[in-house]
DNA sequence: TTCATAAATTTACGCGCGTAAAGTAATTTG
DNA sequence: CAAATTACTTTACGCGCGTAAATTTATGAA
């Protein structure tokens, strides 16, 4: 701090008594000089904290040291939770993470990408709003773009796919339920945004029927994002009008399972897997606020960690090998069964 | 799309006829050039998509179209919800939101910070950490960068901030609480992150004394930013012991409502404002969530989109101006109460 | 038509850095 | 210690655009 301000890497070069070729070399790669002029450079570093002008790298790059993450809508805690262990690994992979959020809204996705490729960035990943998206202009930018799809797989789209296994996860909460209780009906919504849920209701259905169980689906109506109040209004009128078939229902998500506990506990019944109660309910997602509703929701998690972990891993070798796949490769990671009070 | 790809300006002014300095002009701003040359240059995009380079025109400008917003912890839904607000208002103004979040963590803030220096933002929105920011650095910030604190009131620190009248919403939720039934004990964490709290725990001690009442204040022990557990824990702790003075339990925020809500739901206590509840609970900033708990949440209302349009107007006078402001500026929008069930 | 003015063009330089080529110095090897 | 290798320095160019100065052209009123 005591030198006077560092203007560009000229300065600094000279400063530190290095040519300035080499100092842009040990900024790209400090492993790359040799120990002494290392030393030496870290030591001026420490006295006028000089950086290399972000704009001025990147232009002169071909490959940038960002990396675009785009999540449908991170006003849900789900999204964020996710968002923000991917943008930990990113940053702890030696990259700029660029967050975004579509909202949402189909026009700002494909926005969001427009915007994206603006920076150049090295890889992306890519959770697409699903139903509504722009399934086209996706797929232009995955064929221009080393980008990861998470979470929501559309069909066909991009090279890679990394997500949770809805079909072995609601396996397991359909023969949990049908273990510990009555058979559970579906409930869902009958346009989702994401097509996890048709995946889900799909699993529910042949899971029932391997058991020899009569199936039901409950679809509430509603569009959009705000899925605890659409659950809460199609849980409260299928609660009034009796249309479950049995004492127990399995929500197609966790914030669906928020807005119907919502509608139950306002119709005054007892929800939970105790003694004395009129109806179970179990959700899908271990939502960060799961853990908090009443009763505590019994639920199915995603196994966060892996899929942010090997998403992040997949972009890093697409950006390393710089190769496209040859076939679309497709990871899922299986969910696990959380138990709590609800169901 | 019929020609072939632009590569940069030159070819682009080529292709329209016009000088490279003129479509210069016309991408920093339309309106300056003549409109039979505007035309001209327009019919020409229709056809070739073609986007200046961002790094180069950030390179050479002075100022850059960035703007940086900075939150504490973005996997809480009341942040996202302000966040996604202030986004689309610096869309709407033309500048391109850069969208942060310190998980919590000091240290992520300053780096935060330092990665925004980098990309010389025009201006920056921040909502600081609170009690674990680094004061200096932030204080360091916003005298070298025009920057609005916005949510959390650090004294002292930067030249305007926008947020919540916590005194007046505490106030108001006081004066209903006694008017509607027993006065409230007022629940709070010992060591909360987040400033606002403390003005809140005064603002409820000042108001029961002028009413003649006798104030409570019970701190539920705990660190971080997992509310909902700690208010959880807390709220157990002080009903099993049977702490509260009255049956009305007036919580800092409603994130530690919603833990003591689980708290008292597994203790079998009916809660709510109506006949033959035990306890009546109450929050304050109308959190996404609160209108789904059970049961649902009564509450006090940021301004959200008060606070949003003003943060983003000041940061874009403050930007437009290039002035400083004399003195510090504080503005403060009251809140609104919300009332529903639990109390 | 003529002139004053506004707008475009030409020319030129600079931003801060990546990077290549050729030469020089330091380090390692035998 | 000389040769071979490696690391560094010098020099030079280019990236894509902002921007200033001087010149030319277009516009509109007198």
């Amino acid at each position: 701090m005591s030198t006077p301000k560092i203007r560009n890497m000229e300065e600094f070069a000279a400063l530190s008594g290095i040519s300035r070729p080499t100092v842009s070399k040990y900024f790209n790669d400090p492993e790359s000089v040799r120990p002494s002029t290392r030393e030496k450079i870290e030591r001026t570093l420490e006295q006028c904290d000089y950086r290399p002008n972000i704009f001025a790298v990147n232009q002169n790059r071909k490959l940038t040291k960002n990396v675009g993450i785009v999540v449908p809508y991170l006003a849900d805690p789900f999204f964020a939770e996710l968002a923000r262990r991917v943008e930990t690994l990113v940053i702890a992979e030696g990259f700029r993470p660029i967050l975004l959020s579509s909202h949402g809204d189909p026009a700002l996705e494909v926005e969001n990408l427009e915007s994206l490729r603006a920076i150049k960035p090295a890889g992306v990943l890519l959770a697409p709003l699903g139903r509504a998206s722009d399934h086209a202009a996706i797929e232009r930018f995955c064929a221009d773009v080393p980008t990861v799809n998470f979470d929501s797989n559309i069909e066909g789209v991009g090279d890679v796919f990394v997500g949770h296994n809805n079909a072995q996860a609601t396996t397991v909460m359909v023969d949990y339920l049908v273990r510990s209780g009555e058979p559970p009906v579906f409930f869902e919504m009958r346009t989702p945004p994401n097509p996890n849920a048709n995946k889900r209701r799909i699993a529910y259905v042949a899971t029932m029927e391997r058991l020899g169980l009569e199936p039901q689906v409950i679809q509430a109506e509603g569009e959009g994002w705000e899925l605890e109040e659409i659950g809460y209004r199609g849980g409260r009128r299928a609660l009034q009008d009796r249309r479950l078939a049995t004492n127990t229902v399995f929500c197609s998500n966790d914030r669906l399972a928020i807005g119907f506990l919502a509608a139950a506990y306002e119709l005054e019944m007892k929800v939970g897997h105790a003694e004395g109660c009129e109806l179970r309910v179990a959700g899908h997602d271990n939502h960060p606020f799961s853990r908090f509703t009443c009763p505590m929701l019994t639920t199915i998690s995603h196994n966060y960690s892996a899929i942010a972990a090997k998403s992040v891993e997949t972009v890093m070798h697409m950006i390393e090998s710089g190769e496209r796949l040859a076939e679309r490769q497709i990871t899922q990671f299986d969910g696990e069964l959380i138990m709590r009070a609800s169901a």
